[in-house]
DNA sequence: CAGGTCTCCTGCTAGC
DNA sequence: TGCTAGCAGGAGACCT
C-alpha cells in the first residue's frame, strides 16, 4: 500500500519518463476516480496540457500541467503504467493518459484512487491539500507541535499518527515500524506522551522514511512503484508482519486498532 | 467538535 | 476439489 516513501519513488521514476510530454487525449473508463471536476470536464480542460513537474505532497501526486494540477492518491493499490498503444487495456485500467510516443495508464484493483485536475492557482489553499499537516522534515515539526495538536485526543498514538492533518505521509505499516522504534505502545493515548517520545516519534518518523525512500518503497503483496520497479524496504521491517520481536525475541502481538492491523511487541513497546 | 462506524472495491484465503 | 463468507485498508461521509 503506497505510502510517503512509495509515493516519492513514483514520483522519481515518472519524471524520468514523462516530463515535458504533451498529454494529446485521455480515456476515462471508470468514472469514480475523478473526484473533480466532471469526467467531461476533466477530459476537455488536459487534453493539450504539458507535464512540466512532478511533485509530491504527503501521498498525494501533483502532476504540474501549463494550467493546472492533476492530483492523484493512489490509496492501496493504484500504479502507473508506461505502455504502448497497441498494448492490450487490461481490466484494472481506469484513467489513460495518451501522449505521443506512448500511454500512461493509471491501473487501481480496488478503485479507491482518487484524481482531481484543479486550477494552479491557490490550490494549497483548498482541499485536499489545504486539509494536510506538516510534511516529516518540516523545520516547524515540533515537539512541541505535536503536544499541542495530541494533547485532546483520547485515540491510540497509533490511531492518531494515521492522522494526515497533523503529519502527513504514515500509513499503516510504517505507524507499526516507526512506534516500535520509539518503544511506544500502540495503545498508548497520544495526549498522555511526554516531550522524549514525542521527539522519538519525530526523529524515528523522519528515520524510517528517508530509509524507505532509498530502498524504493515497500513491496507487500501487490505494491510496486510504476511495472517492475519493486522496492526492497519490506526487508528491513521490524515488527509489521513479524513474528518474534528481533531486540527482545518475544512474540510479537497482532491487534486491530481502530480496524487496523497492528503488530508491536508488548515487552519493549510501554 | 471529537470520535465511532460505514462505505468504497477486489483478490485472496480459511473453512467447510 | 470447489464454493463462499469474511477480511484487508486510506480516507471521506455520515451519525451520535
Amino acid at each position: 500500500m503506497p505510502e510517503l516513501p512509495e509515493v516519492e519513488t513514483v514520483k522519481e521514476v515518472l519524471k524520468e519518463q514523462i516530463l515535458n510530454q504533451k498529454i494529446l487525449d485521455v480515456n476515462v473508463n471508470y468514472p469514480n476516480i475523478i473526484e473533480r471536476p466532471t469526467v467531461d470536464e476533466f477530459i476537455k480542460k488536459i487534453k493539450g496540457q504539458t507535464i512540466t513537474d512532478i511533485k509530491r505532497r504527503g501521498k498525494w501526486l501533483l502532476f504540474e500541467l501549463n494550467d493546472y494540477y492533476l492530483l492523484s492518491h493512489l490509496r492501496m493499490e493504484g500504479k502507473y503504467y508506461i505502455k504502448n498503444s497497441d498494448d492490450e487495456i487490461t481490466r484494472h485500467q481506469h484513467v489513460i493518459f495518451k501522449f505521443k510516443d506512448f500511454e500512461l495508464r493509471y491501473n487501481d484493483t480496488r478503485k479507491f484512487g482518487r484524481m482531481y485536475l484543479l486550477d494552479k492557482k491557490g490550490v494549497y489553499d483548498i482541499k485536499p491539500l489545504n486539509e494536510l499537516g506538516y510534511e516529516p522534515w518540516d523545520e516547524n515539526l515540533k515537539s512541541s507541535y505535536l503536544k499541542e495538536k495530541y494533547k485532546n485526543k483520547k485515540l491510540p498514538i497509533k490511531t492518531v499518527l494515521l492522522d494526515q492533518s497533523i503529519m502527513v505521509g504514515i500509513g499503516n505499516i510504517y505507524a507499526d515500524e516507526i512506534l516500535y522504534l520509539s518503544k511506544i505502545n500502540p495503545y498508548k493515548q497520544s495526549s498522555c506522551l511526554n516531550d522524549e517520545e514525542l521527539n522519538n516519534i519525530i526523529k524515528y518518523t523522519k528515520m524510517v522514511l528517508e530509509k524507505a525512500i532509498k530502498l524504493g518503497g515497500t513491496t507487500i503483496k501487490s505494491y510496486t512503484s510504476s511495472e517492475g520497479v519493486h522496492g526492497r524496504f519490506q526487508n528491513e521491517l521490524l515488527v509489521h508482519t513479524k513474528e518474534t520481536c528481533p531486540h527482545c525475541h518475544k512474540k510479537i502481538v497482532k491487534v486491530k486498532i481502530n480496524g487496523r492491523g497492528t503488530y508491536y511487541c508488548d515487552n519493549c513497546q510501554k
